[in-house]
DNA sequence: TCATATAACTCTTATAGAAGACTTAGAGTT
DNA sequence: AACTCTAAGTCTTCTATAAGAGTTATATGA
């Protein structure tokens, strides 16, 4: 009982309220309010809501820290935390004197955190693109399962040959709902962009977050044989990637064929 | 000028001092000073330190947030941020009531974050093994370069193979020093368990925190068709691995040749 | 065994100064 | 008049501290 805090009752009856907020706050638009939990969390997940669904765009900061805190009846070091999360998660980048952004793709962070095909050399560069064919068609089954779409709902599908060193490396084919990128199919093959993340996120306000790759070894087949120049056959890595947006919609199917005689895949395990 | 905050000299001409302290501070055992930066950065790396040397053992908690603070000389808040990193990293692990506990190796850490490898039903279960042979001996030119270890320096070889779903579906070749690893060279070869990192925690002290694996597709080999049952030349995919522990020494080498028919490597991006 | 107490850890709030980035006003030059 | 440079001011995030309230695990005693 020398405790400078005082007597704390130990079998508190009273359990946490689901959400509180500062004493004489007038709590603005009131909007943590979902779920309970600690309150950074529920400011956390609020953000994400927002920023999921447009709100702020890549361009210009969210409001400050002092502000959100206002608007949430929340200190400013709650506010703080939750932000801090979400750099974490990689949704948000913050710049000291500048304020907080929503994490925008481009070259930067398409080569380094999407593209883990590193060449013999060890350089991790972007390879160049040459875009085969852009098809509007129908889903089959596992693309509309994969996609979570209707079944035989319209899909855009652009097939390309990636290169890497003056090597035709990479076969790749591309598969997003049309419902989802309007105009996309129509787009001639050479105004297809290298680094499709951004062209989703610029032109179609859609955001990769995640990816999941599930990769096997396959036996070279009659496109590899003709793009790759790969022996018929021939061992090479199959790659394919499964892309979602902030809130886990599946937007994206992508598979890599890759000549892995040259490069290699690489994944830190942290 | 109506600023709460007062009249702030905009060039001070003070630079920020290389250590700083809390002012009554003993500063018990003076452990924050090395490169100066962010006081928590400070505090993160030299527990790092700490624990990189094996100070405190897997079994029982580090210190108190307290006690931290009053040996470092700082708030507790400032211990706070740098234990919230080192959990970001994977190198702690917080148990409310309990304290804070090193992470250790385990089945569940094993199967989860240093096992990509899924077979095709989607289950993800760690694989039994089945050892062909320890050897001890000399490390060749690759080897002795890839562990930072003198060219000839003896290592141990461990070669296995592992069965998912009833299947032999990864051969394995694993090489670490037998410099760090005393007397594994001469472990039988029933002896030799499944989770190999939990022997290196628990029986040598050394904690593997971080791996960069080499992936690739090759065609099946001599040995890969005696122990897999693949036809020769068949693909495969080759797994080339790098274990490291908190400092950054590498300490194993691990090559596992997979099975893709029932098997898929999975890589998340977050 | 069950209840209680204690000692950890976790969460929230508050405050204050440091540091970086942008804007604006004004002096000076062209 | 138009332009350039600099200083001051303001806004932002970053760092550090402090303290109280809440939660959880464990030890203690009836």
């Amino acid at each position: 009982m020398a405790d400078a805090r005082g007597n704390r009752p130990p079998a508190r009856p009273a359990p946490r309220p689901t959400v509180r907020r500062r004493d004489g706050a007038p709590a603005g638009t009131g909007e943590v309010t979902p779920g309970g939990g600690p309150l950074y969390r529920q400011v956390k997940e609020q953000l994400v809501r927002e920023i999921a669904q447009g709100r702020y765009p890549v361009t210009d900061p969210l409001p400050s820290e002092q502000k959100l805190a206002a608007r949430f009846g929340v200190a400013q070091g709650t506010v703080r935390r939750a932000l801090d999360d979400l750099v974490r998660d990689n949704l948000v980048i913050r710049h000291q004197g500048r304020g907080t952004f929503v994490h925008a793709h481009g070259p930067e962070r398409d080569r380094f955190h999407f593209f883990h095909l590193v060449a013999a050399d060890g350089e991790r560069r972007l390879p160049a693109s040459r875009v085969l064919s852009v098809t509007r068609r129908r889903a089959n089954q596992d693309e509309a399962l994969a996609l979570e779409i209707p079944p035989q709902d319209r899909i855009v599908e652009i097939r390309r040959v990636r290169d890497l060193m003056a090597r035709s490396a990479i076969l790749e084919t591309i598969v997003v709902p049309d419902a989802l990128f309007p105009d996309l199919g129509s787009l001639p093959k050479t105004q297809v962009p290298n680094t499709l993340y951004q062209l989703y996120q610029d032109r179609f306000g859609v955001i990769i977050h995640r990816a999941v790759e599930k990769i096997t070894a396959q036996a070279a087949g009659r496109d590899d044989v003709t793009y790759l120049g790969l022996d018929r056959g021939a061992p090479l890595l199959l790659i394919e990637r499964i892309a979602q947006t902030l809130d886990g919609t599946p937007v994206e199917l992508r598979s890599s064929r890759c000549d892995t005689r040259h490069l290699a895949y690489f994944s830190d395990i942290l």
